[in-house]
RNA sequence: GACCCUAUGGUCUAGCGGUUAGGACACCUCCCUUUCACGGAGGUAGCCCGGGUUCGAUUCCCGGUAGGGUCGCCA
């Protein structure tokens, strides 16, 4: 029989982080084995629900790629769905619920109690089977010593958690529970509602949490908590993938970077670990700066833009080609493209902003002869194209008797305003001699 | 308070009784180089503590400590 597992968020408004990892850990596994991956919307919350709020749920599995084999195809609760197990919002199965209650009442197995229903819970400890944990033996706390049993209908009504995922899970017909450790010690209520519906529980494997960096609880509101911050900030989904995915489980190999196709096919629950893991944002950067280094022209460009209009910056104003061989001389250069508009900027602004301390540096008295030298060098040029410049450049350098770095320290600065940024030969290529010699010329203006 | 899970450098991790404890991020040094980045070569830094078991424990067991989780008419 092939796993069917399940993602089942509730919608709150927000994707949290480890929900998304708990999301693409359900689903490697449902790729892995050829399984099937569902989608259930979890809104028995009536009052915080809504069709937007689900919608974050469905963006954010989309933007990672986490396709499901069943469930909605939109955040309409009413609305059309994949799958023959449905309704897949747990507002749609007030029935299922009602139904499930009724056996339980009929048979002893709940009761009433001031106008709500508990479940009449065993005694004594309950053994987890864990397929990452291992066997767990869930002994009761103290409350639980004077009253286990539980509230599965409120007194409005409503069904409660406990109850309608036991029932989801069974009617849909999950043999895997891929879930977050908070739900572990919960996982005995869970075992004795299946036990009290005579249906043998399904497996379960609980992962590790996602802690944030300096090892507290990530809440909703610790920063990076939201996955669509991670879209907001420039991130690629493939390095968030990625950095998931080494968040609680290892390749082991010594691997690090891994394609989607190579994570499906390694993964597997064994390899999880046992130990909540600390958000490291540094490693999530360096993985985003290797998938940006490797990213289509088209793409490149498209983030690129995106992340310009971000800051006012419309670059529709200039020639496509200019604008993609601008973005070209960036391309490997920069990890977050949030670092763009400061990295590249120059290149769409009239005027540029000397950087201060590079100013002093580059700037002084003797760099003014150097400058004009090298403008009249570079008036000469038939083709001003990369190779040129640096031919024009590095004999202007030998003539003056310095080094390189004399004139390009001051070129970038005056056509750049920053200390660096992309090859010089190509970045003045790609400006063009007007643009070029224009601020060349204006940095000699301001020398005197 | 009770119950459950966990514990390798700052971080993510490999390890499954005998290893010079491996890799990655970050950090530092050097090389390459038009800057930065990339790339290359080095470096700093680790088995939470205490008892056992064993010829021998990072590894197995117990205790402690620390972190996390749960005990809702939230999910």
């Amino acid at each position: 029989m092939k796993p069917r597992v399940r993602f089942a968020p509730s919608p709150t408004g927000y994707l949290h982080i480890g929900g998304a990892r708990t999301a693409l850990f359900n689903w490697l596994y449902a790729r892995h084995t050829g399984g099937t991956f569902v989608l259930r919307i979890e809104d028995t919350d009536a009052a915080r629900n809504s069709q937007a709020a689900v919608d974050v749920i469905l963006d954010g599995l989309r933007w990672l790629g986490l396709d499901w084999d069943e469930g909605p195809l939109t955040g309409d609760a009413t609305g059309p769905s994949n799958g023959d197990r449905g309704p897949y919002f747990q507002s749609q199965r007030r029935e299922n619920y009602q139904r499930r209650v009724e056996a339980l009442l009929s048979r002893g197995l709940a009761y009433e109690h001031e106008g709500a229903i508990k479940f009449k819970m065993q005694r004594e400890p309950i053994l987890i089977p864990d397929l990452v944990v291992g066997e767990v033996l869930r002994k009761l706390t103290d409350r639980e010593e004077v009253d286990p049993d539980f509230v599965i209908v409120r007194s409005d009504g409503q069904p409660v958690f406990h109850l309608v995922n036991v029932v989801d899970d069974l009617e849909m017909g999950i043999t895997h529970v891929i879930r977050g450790e908070d739900h572990l010690s919960n996982t005995a209520k869970h075992i004795a509602l299946f036990n009290a519906f005579g249906v043998k529980p399904p497996h379960y494997a609980h992962i590790p949490l996602i802690l944030n960096g300096d090892g507290s609880k990530m809440s909703k509101r610790d920063q990076g908590a939201s996955l669509a911050s991670y879209l907001d900030n420039g991130f690629l989904p493939e390095a968030v993938i990625n950095f998931l995915c080494l968040l609680g489980w290892s390749p082991k190999e010594n691997r690090e970077k891994l394609s989607l196709a190579e994570t499906i096919e390694r993964f597997d629950l064994p390899q999880i670990l046992r130990h909540n893991a600390r958000f490291d944002y540094e490693k999530l950067v360096w993985l985003q700066g290797e998938y940006a280094r490797e990213l289509s022209g088209d793409r490149f460009y498209e983030c690129a833009v995106h992340a310009f209009g971000k800051t006012g910056l419309d670059t529709n104003k200039f020639p496509l080609e200019y604008v993609k061989a601008a973005l070209d001389t960036c391309k490997g250069k920069i990890k977050m493209f949030s670092e763009l508009p400061a990295y590249a900027g120059f290149y769409f602004k009239d005027e540029i902003v000397y950087e201060p301390e590079a100013a002093k540096k580059s700037f002084i008295p003797e760099n003014k002869p150097r400058l004009e030298k090298l403008r009249d060098a570079f008036s000469r040029l038939e083709k001003f194209d990369a190779a040129g410049i640096e031919t024009a450049l590095k004999a202007t350098a030998a003539e003056l008797g310095v080094k390189v770095g004399a004139l390009v320290h001051p070129v970038r600065l005056a056509t750049t305003g920053n200390p660096n940024g992309p090859s010089l030969y190509h970045l003045l290529e790609v400006l063009g001699k007007d643009k070029s010699q224009a601020r060349i010329e204006k940095a000699i203006a301001a020398l005197s």
